[in-house]
DNA sequence: GATGAATGAGAGTTCATTCAT
DNA sequence: TATGAATGAACTCTCATTCAT
C-alpha cells in the first residue's frame, strides 16, 4: 500500500467523523478504526487531534481563497462573479459534502468563535468578499447606499444559510436544485424580493 | 439571599461560560466559581450540563418561538413584521448578548446538526418564518417565483451574519448600527442591491 | 404529629430503602422522602446513616440474641427448641420482612464480611447456637461425631436458605407453608433424607 | 510483558480488593494500583467496574454449572455426586478463596438480591440442584416426603454456611479439616444429627 | 512505517453531611 | 422540631497522547 494511501485514507475518514459528531465529539480511536489503521498511525502523520482538524480545515480555507482570489482578478462580468461564488459553494457541497459541512457546523463556529486563528481566516475571506462587493459599487452594478460590510453580510449569509439547510437535510444536490438555488439568491440579492407592480 | 437569587446567579455564569468557552469546553467548575456557588449546589438546581444548558437554549427558542407568532397573528404592515423580526434579534443582541452568542455560535450548530431535538426546532423556527413569506406573497408584497423555503434562506441568512458579525467583533449596538443594520437587510432583501438605473 | 410518630416512619422507610437497594445504593435522601420528613430530619434523629443502619440491625441482633438465651435456659423438650428457632425466623418474615431480607441479604455480608463489629454479633449468634447443640449432645439426642459447630452450620445454613429463597420469591408465608418448612428442616437435620430401608 | 500478563494481573488485583471491600466500596483505582498498572489500563481491558465484576462472577457461575451438569450426567453412586458438589466448594475455597470469599459475600447477596440477573444466575443452579435431589428420590435412596426444593435449600444451605464461617475465620483447609466438613455435611444430611438409641 | 498497550490528567456527577433559618 | 439550600470530597469513566516493539 502506498505512502499516500493511508494518509488520504485517515483523511477521509477524518472528514466522516468530524462531521458526524462535531470537533469535540471526534474520537481519534473513532478516525482510526474507520480508516482502518491502528490510532498510533493517525499520530504518526498529522500529530494531534487539532493539527488533523486544522490540516483539513485549513485546505478548505486556502481553496475558498483562491476562488475568491480569482474571481477578484478575474474580468468577467459582475453577476458572473457571484454566480461563480456561488457555485462554488454548491459544487463543494456536492463534491466533498463532508467538508462543506464541517465548515458550516464547526469552522464558522467553534473556532472562529473560540479562536483568534480562526477568526482571522473568517475575517479574511469576509474581506475579500467585500472587495468584490465594493467593485460592483464601484463600476455602477451595485447600489453606494449599502455599505460593502453589510452586501457581504447578506450575500453570504444566504449561501450559508442555503448550503446549511441541505447539509441538515442531507438533500442531494441534482441539477435543476443548484439552479433554482443560484437564481433565487441572485435573483433576490440583486432585484430584491419585491414583487413588480 | 433568597433562593431564585443564586439559580438566577448560576444561569447567568452558565451563560458567560457558554459563551466564553462554547458547550464542549464550559466546565461545570468555571460556571460554580463564576457564580461563586459550590460545585454541588449546580447540580442541585440543574442536574446536569445538559440539562442547564437546554434550559438556557429552551427559553431562547421560546421567545423567539412567541415572537414569530405574534407576527404572524398580526394585523401589522408585511414590511414592519420583518423589521419586527430583524429588531427581535437586535435587541436580543443588545440585551442578552451572552444569550444570542450562544444562539449563533452553539444552538444552531452543534446542537442542530448532531442532535434530534436541536433539529426540530430549528426547523419550527424555519416553518414560521415560511408562513410569513407566503403571506408576503398572497398579499402580492413579495415575488411568487420564489419559493417561500427560499425566501426564508436569504432573510434569515442576513439576519444570523449581521448578528455573528456583531458577536465576533464584541461590537456595542448604538442606535445607530441597529437603523443601519435593519435598513440594509430590508432594503436588500425588498428591493435588491442593482443600482437603480 | 407526636415525635415518635416521625422517628418510626423514618425507621420503617429506612427498612424498605434497605432492602429495596442494599445499604451502599440507599440514598438518605430516598430514605427522607419515602418517610415524608426532610433529609435533615433524619440527621437530626440519627445522626447519620451508618447510625440509622447499626440501629435497625442492633435491634434485631438483641431480638435474636434475647430468644437464643430464651431457648438456652428453657426447659423444653430438646426438638422444641430447634422448633422455636426455626419459628422465630419464619415469623420475622412474616411480620418483619424488610427487617430479615435486610438481614440475609446485608447483614451476614457487608457488615459480617467488612466490620470486626458485624463479624462479632455473627459469632455471638453461633456461639449460643452451638451451646444448644452441645446440650443436645450432652442429653443423648443429637450424634456426638459431629461438632457442636459443624450442627450449627448446618442447622442454621438450612434456615438461612429458607428465609433467602422466601425472600427473593417474595413469597407470602401461609400457615401450611411454615409448618412444612420446619418439618423439613427438622426431619431432615433429626431424621436425615435418606429414605427408610 | 506479553499481553495477557497485565489482564491476569489486573483480575487478581480485582479479586483481592472485591473480596476486601465488597462491590460498593472497591475502588478502581486500588484495583490498578494492586495490579501495579496505571489507572486507564483497567478500562482499555474491562471497560466498567460492573464488566470486570460479572467477568468474574461469570466465571465462577460458569465453572459451577459445569460441575453440575457433569455431575447430573455421571453415572456415580448418589452419594457421591452429593460428595462431588460439597468437595467442589471446598477445592474452590483452597484454590480461589478470593473468589469463593466473593461468591458468598457478594454474589449471593447483592447481585442475587438486586439484579434480574443475579436472581435468574442463582435460581439456575438451585434448579440443577433440585434435579439430582429428584434423581435421589427416584432411586429411591432419598425420602420422597421432603420435596426436591427443601432438600436443595437444606443441603445447600449447609456447604453455604460452612465456607462462609472458613472464609470469615481465614481458616486454611487442610486434608483433615475437609475431610471433617464433607463427612459432618453428609452424614446430617443422609442419615440426621440424631444420636443412634 | 505501523501497532496498540499503556498512561494519567481531567471531566461530570453523586451524595453524605452541615447549618442557617 | 423541622427544613432544604449549600458544600465538596470522592468516585467512575474518558480519551488525547506516548512509546516500546
Amino acid at each position: 500500500m502506498a505512502k499516500g494511501d493511508k494518509q488520504e485514507m485517515i483523511i477521509d475518514a477524518a472528514l466522516e467523523v468530524f462531521r458526524e459528531k462535531g470537533y469535540a465529539n471526534a474520537r481519534m480511536a473513532d478516525i482510526a478504526r474507520r480508516a482502518g489503521v491502528s490510532y498510533g498511525l493517525v499520530y504518526h502523520y498529522f500529530g494531534s487531534k487539532e493539527v488533523l482538524f486544522n490540516l483539513i480545515v485549513g485546505t478548505w480555507w486556502n481553496d475558498l481563497y483562491s476562488m475568491m482570489e480569482r474571481e477578484k482578478a478575474s474580468n468577467a462580468d459582475f453577476r458572473q462573479k457571484l454566480v461563480h461564488i456561488i457555485t462554488f459553494f454548491l459544487d463543494t457541497y456536492a463534491q466533498k459534502p463532508n467538508l462543506i459541512s464541517i465548515f458550516v457546523s464547526e469552522v464558522c463556529r467553534s473556532s472562529v468563535y473560540h479562536t483568534e486563528e480562526g477568526l482571522a481566516k473568517f475575517l479574511k475571506f469576509f474581506s475579500l468578499c467585500e472587495e468584490i462587493m465594493l467593485e460592483g459599487q464601484q463600476k455602477g452594478i451595485l447600489k453606494k447606499e449599502i455599505s460593502p460590510h453589510h452586501l457581504t453580510y447578506i450575500f453570504y449569509g444566504a449561501i450559508e444559510t442555503f448550503i446549511s439547510v441541505m447539509v441538515l437535510g442531507k438533500e442531494p444536490l441534482t441539477r435543476k436544485r443548484e439552479e433554482r438555488a443560484v437564481n433565487a439568491i441572485l435573483e433576490v440579492f440583486m432585484d430584491g424580493a419585491k414583487a413588480a407592480v
